[in-house]
DNA sequence: TATGAATGAGCCTTCATTCAT
DNA sequence: GATGAATGAAGGCTCATTCAT
């Protein structure tokens, strides 16, 4: 990953055809997650890739380009793989919550989508609430299926169940599950996640009138 | 040509010395968070300063010290600026944490605080983590204290349960408390919090018997 | 399967070889004289040919052996096309100044001889110069029998009647007669040539008595 | 006007206080005149002026602008230093013409013009035409006075009759008042001119009956 | 303390050219 | 003969920083 083979002038002899853009990207993501977009240079991720610096430029037109490539496959990531549970809005939350969002924590865990979380972070905070705000809309069918169904408790608006659910999941993201997080803050996130899921489906479900 | 050139009149220039240190930081600030480091320039500091660039040179050795001078700022502004509730071990749980953390929350929502919220983010995970931990650390012997006095339900390691109060609110913070938030993004990260401190305090108390 | 793939009817490809190489010559002649040698690419060539820019290197060495060949065709081209009028130093001066030069001009008006206007413009003074020199050279023998014959006036030399003739139609050529000249601009250098030729004509001839 | 002092670092022991602007544009004109737009560098402009490239840009926002400040300059340069014959629409053409044009020739023969003539000829067609078109209009109102009081002929159009006189001049201006010009060019050029304003201003004087 | 002028380092990008196919 | 991929060289420009004032 970071050992280049350091092909001689021209061609290399040719094993990896196209494939050198998705190596340009793969380093990319590296190299931008570690510094942020001003932090990296062209250089450093050509040298990750193991070829000169112009060379990225058969591929992608800019810096720039090469970094929205790279949104533009991180923005799917997030929570789009959320996995079968949610494919349904038949699935009863009791079930649908501690599995697939243990699913989705399961994804973020692998070293790619760690990068891609400490990209995202080093975006600044629009990256973040764009972010959420997108993932926010997409779990709302499933939210309002089950507040219909009684399974939510009614007493909350759905916006806030919601946040109740991946706030926390994405405090775990940014804060455990980034770039260079080692396997104990992996463990650990998985940990409190398991626990935060629990306790944020039965407390969802049950009423709130102890309140008053 | 008798009289003296300089109006004198006025405020004294006591504080003229010092004075422009601060006005760096706060532009600084600015800066930072809006560009992270790398993003920013120190011309840009300066211009928002009023002065020329080289004139922040009298002041800090450098860019990075500017920055570092920044954070050093930014840590105690973090959760330190708790308030009075939890100064005292004293303070049983069911109160403490609405309140307490809800002054946090408060706190966090100055202009100012949330400069500095996008300065950490921009600084990739590890500020986050670091800041996270520092907190976390700050924080266990309040929560040792209510285990041990039955306040806090004993079925749940004391960090989970810290965990349990400010990841949350981290996440909040980060995507709602930013440098530029609206001011509805404000307001909304405000109610968040308020259900979730109450929903947390709850959960917290209760044994948690029904998990079975 | 049967049938070969290839329908060759009609012109066979005798011409193919060096075809390209004129292409790229016609190419190379837009480009350069629109940006001239520094600010035309290879690229621009290439892509105007219909070809990728490492097919030139099959047919020149390099950018400058294209501008090169270029100029080699220049350079007869200009006033060497001068026409059967002086091919014999017997042509009365008379008439040989408005028919020759005239026929110079015409030439001077095909977009291609423009376009080779154009490039010599941009390489620079030395460029005209030699330019101007070489035909100066080769007018020489003419100008000297028609002195010699007593068609034009002995009170000036040669080559100062020389520049006479010619240097008003450089002067054409260069201001009105270049690569993207409208169509009023060469109508105009037409009128102008037309005009001068006549004055000269008659100028060289009478001797200039009343100077004194 | 080649070596320099290379200063050291810093701010240099002050002497030429703004006057850098205009070293750089003296250089700037040098080289451009050299080597075209295109060709020129950044750094052998600042190398000329005896100053590490990025000092160019205190100055000036960029190559473009300092090419764009060089032809401001040239504009004027032409024609307008025509001379006092010129100021008065009264001075009578046979006087005018060799006197002010010869003013003009002189002025065109300093090195400065000639790098001005090297710089507009580098810049293509349009640069050229441009500036004939712009003295010709210029000169349109004398030559008006000149038709209108019989002191120029009244067969031919006035502006054939400006182009008679200024064309053959910028022919010589740019054949032989370039950058790189010989003493024997300037030499040549000065009784070239001289013969033609003489021929010229008789030309256009004397009806033009002979042509039939 | 503050500034105008200048600098070394380095960045992103383009270009002419070459190599293997 | 032509192409896709890659390269060394260099170019324009910005940046943090320093110097003399």
């Amino acid at each position: 990953m970071t050992e280049s083979p350091k092909p001689r002038r021209g061609r290399p002899p040719l094993s990896n055809k196209t494939e050198t853009r998705d190596r340009i990207l793969d380093a990319a993501l590296e190299v931008f997650s570690e510094r942020g977009f001003d932090g990296a240079t062209v250089r450093q991720i050509a040298a990750k890739v193991g070829v000169s610096d112009p060379a990225l430029y058969a591929h992608f037109k800019g810096k720039k380009e090469i970094f929205e490539a790279l949104l533009k496959l991180a923005g799917p990531d997030l929570l789009a793989s959320a996995g079968p549970s949610l494919e349904s809005e038949k699935t009863p939350m009791q079930l649908a919550i501690p599995e697939t969002f243990g699913n989705i924590v399961a994804t973020w865990s692998t070293p790619r989508a760690r990068a891609f979380a400490s990209l995202v972070l080093r975006m600044g905070p629009d990256g973040l609430s764009n972010m959420l705000q997108d993932v926010s809309l997409r779990l709302r069918p499933h939210f309002t299926a089950w507040q219909e169904r009684g399974e939510l408790c009614k007493d909350i608006p759905v916006d806030v169940a919601i946040w109740q659910v991946i706030g926390p999941l994405a405090a775990l993201r940014i804060t455990y599950l980034h770039g260079n997080a080692s396997k104990a803050d992996v463990a650990r996130a998985k940990l409190l996640a398991k626990t935060h899921l629990k306790i944020v489906a039965q407390t969802l479900t049950q009423s709130r009138r102890q309140e008053e």
